[in-house]
DNA sequence: TATTACCATACATTATAGCTATAATAATGT
DNA sequence: ACATTATTATAGCTATAATGTATGGTAATA
């Protein structure tokens, strides 16, 4: 009923709907025309669909017909990609790659990662820059780096960008704190509360900040820190509760601070960035594989 | 050497980067170990690439297979699509569309579309409405609309765009115009000439200007208008020569005028815009692809 | 040293994709 | 009205590909 065709098959059906023929299908794709029938009956048997009317003798292809094809426009993107990966794969031994991240994400998170991809593929010279959000855009595109790990959604039309990874906002807490009993913190929860915030130009900041305004809550904020570790550092020293995003780092100073979930939901993105303009710089791409790949089996230890 | 392998080969090549080990990628997929272990064999051996080493007996998958990956991520996220594609197509039948196109593009190009598009499908209740790009974006993302067509590429994030036709603009010339017996006309060859201008907001008229300028070209603007179709009223009326994109509106008032390619070249494009938080319209693609098709098929007569 | 957990190969079996030949239907020309 | 041509559909056959079972090899582990 909606199982999946071959390849082979979506390549006549696509040939089919491009010509509205089977004759002239079979002739492009150098078939016999009986082949190209059957193989589109096939279809819309096993797809529980009718593609093409069969009107007068000759194939019309239905509007299913035409949104299926333009579905199966970006499949076969993909799939010339992959040619090319394959016909250029010899740059991924011995390539170069420049990898551009802020400071936030580097000691737990990419440059871990960078020794493991080094490991795997010694032969491979690997760049790696820190620098802020804004610095790795003007690079990208310049291009001076072949894939930056930001926390901006950038719209530029000079980048592509890949969510690497979604995380919530979480509670973190002193481990003597009342709250540290509950397994869900809620907003209401820290009114009056000490509180460490992060600077005001980040954006982390201005979002929960407004969360709290929206709850009508008021925080004691005792202090302001820039970084998520020195955050962690005030609440171990007991200098008030903190919300922040637990990726990467978490669960540092073990005993001293617990962390919890925290509602209303605020959520953090991380993204690959990559040059549009430029062809697909393979060795980048394999890096953010590493990239996903570590960042989906990381778990926040609540 | 670069022969793509079967969908069937290539989610079995999934299973296996992601769990990093063919026994396991077999239990997943439900087939037994040594299928798994042959079919990757088979596939190195036909892309001419080395995706897994064998260390101590465990697979291990190199950065070519981890780029690979990340490459058919698309390529299955489109395959889920067709799935769903195939699971709902009874909203193709009986359906509600939505279209939303500017002034310049409905007579010759989208209104013939709708009632090609109304006949093969005379259950789909269609709802049409004239209004600008900006309005347009307003309603695409509300969403009032389910398909608009723009001349603008907008960047936001509610949008998904995509190219319907490129077109470059050509010089439209009174019949009886010396340049008529050229091939093509260049920038040069319009020093001093009567120029019928678009109106200044438009982004094709600076485009245009910026052109003359670089090539040091002053034309003698004798008139503006705002729309294509006016601006080869005045060149049929003797008035003077304009530079315009031919799509979809060229080669009325036959005999009055002539119209030829024009460098330096000057892109137009013209773009289907959907919503991006919503669940993919099908009905809208259906008709995005009557109008690539109608497009792909118009030639400029010049 | 025995055991276990993998991956690779060999062989047999089944399913699929392709061909040729032919039928059926509608449009077109005489 | 009839023959011709163009198109899709069906049937039967064959070669190839996909898959399973059985088995062997190799490295880690107890």
């Amino acid at each position: 009923m909606l199982e999946i065709p071959s390849l082979r098959e979506l390549e006549v059906f696509r040939a089919t709907v491009f010509s509205s023929s089977a004759t002239a299908a079979a002739e492009r794709l150098g078939i016999s025309q009986p082949s190209v029938s059957r193989i589109l009956a096939n279809i819309e048997q096993r797809m529980g669909m009718i593609l093409f009317l069969r009107q007068n003798g000759r194939l019309i292809p239905t509007a299913e017909a035409f949104a299926l094809d333009d579905e199966l426009e970006t499949v076969f993107e993909g799939l010339e990609s992959v040619r090319h990966l394959a016909a250029e794969a010899d740059a991924l031994r011995g390539g170069r790659l420049r990898i551009l991240a802020p400071p936030s994400f580097c000691s737990h998170f990419v440059t871990p990662m960078i020794v493991e991809f080094k490991r795997a593929h010694p032969s491979v010279q690997i760049e790696f820059r820190v620098l802020s959000n804004q610095e790795a855009l003007n690079k990208i595109t310049s291009p001076e780096g072949d894939i930056a790990i930001t926390t901006n959604r950038f719209t530029h039309p000079g980048v592509r960008m890949q969510i690497i990874k979604t995380t919530r906002s979480v509670c973190v807490m002193p481990a003597n704190h009342p709250l540290a009993s509950r397994s869900i913190v809620k907003a209401q929860d820290l009114d009056g509360e000490p509180f460490i915030a992060l600077a005001s130009n980040l954006k982390a900041r201005s979002g929960v900040d407004q969360l709290f305004q929206r709850a009508g809550v008021s925080r004691d904020i005792v202090i302001e820190t820039t970084t998520n570790h020195a955050a962690c550092e005030c609440v171990a020293a007991g200098l008030g509760v903190t919300i922040i995003n637990p990726f990467p780092v978490i669960s540092i100073f073990p005993g001293q601070i617990v962390v919890r979930p925290f509602e209303p939901k605020f959520e953090h993105n991380i993204f690959a960035m990559f040059s549009s303009e430029t062809a697909p710089n393979w060795l980048g791409r394999a890096f953010l594989a590493y990239l996903k790949r570590s960042a989906a089996n990381w778990r926040p230890n609540l």
